[in-house]
DNA sequence: CTCGGTGCAAATGCTTTGCAATGTC
DNA sequence: GACATTGCAAAGCATTTGCACCGAG
């Protein structure tokens, strides 16, 4: 799914469930289509303001939920406290290490868990909808090593 | 590691680690460790309570903390909003599956996680400190199957 | 026009903290 | 005895909610 396609997805998400499509929460599909990696929901309230945005907190919770209802945004709890989102729209799935000391956040695709999740579920009868695979742990540059 | 084991352990972390080993968060030791289950940390505080302890709230946070700290019980998130724990002591290794239905928790043994693991982590340079697997779909029940 | 959406601020709910009294080491 | 720990209530923090005005359909 690109750009385009989750623009389109999300106003039609949207109206198909009695929402409606607004100028706010279409700058906030925006601005989660741009935004590379990881971010928090007040990271973004505060881009979109120093950008000039009107749009209020509750209005970026409020969109992020429903951008995560539909699919377009994964939200994660990596650590505590607080939630952090990142765009799936255009990008493969996948899971993540977390580094304990830098808080470096790397990428791994994810076919061997789904493949192992799959046969995990069929033992207990569970139907999957989703899952959250994390590694802790110390990354290959807090550790100081070359190699 | 059961439940004496735990208690040394316990002791002994502590005192290592200059805090000191307090009737209070014995107390709560001992709750912990009789606990079949998962709990959250305000139910464990009310257990208490009702059972004539004078443990007062923030003690049950700051034990659990300090539990969680020394591996004694283990800290997860499957919802919005607070913490679940349980007793690692005694008990294999195990990862979840939460009916996003009725609340239910099923427990999976790892061993293929923690190989999986350990191959995706060599192939990142990543050394690994702890998982987190949850899988979240809808049980058997609740799909209302026969089998 | 009709309702759902919005911004704001206040509320929520879990968890932590500040402080004076207490008790461990 | 020194100083970490306790209980209590108040504070913190991310997130949600109530309400009066606004605007999409």
């Amino acid at each position: 799914m690109n750009e385009q396609d989750a623009r389109k997805h999300f106003i039609k998400y949207t109206r198909s469930s009695g929402l409606r499509v607004t100028p706010e929460r279409l700058e906030v599909l925006d601005c989660v289509l741009a935004w590379e990696g990881h971010f928090e929901a007040d990271s973004l309230f505060l881009h979109l303001k120093t950008h000039g945005s009107k749009v209020s907190r509750a209005t970026v919770y409020n969109t992020l939920s429903l951008l995560h209802k539909c699919g377009i945004v994964s939200r994660y709890r990596f650590s505590e406290g607080y939630s952090q989102y990142e765009r799936t729209a255009g990008r493969p799935h996948h899971d993540h290490m977390i580094c304990t000391q830098c808080g470096k956040i790397i990428e791994f695709e994810n076919r061997r868990v789904v493949r192992l999740q799959d046969v995990l579920c069929t033992a207990q009868k569970f139907k999957p909808t989703y899952h959250s695979f994390q590694i802790f742990g110390v990354c290959q540059t807090c550790r100081g090593e070359k190699d």
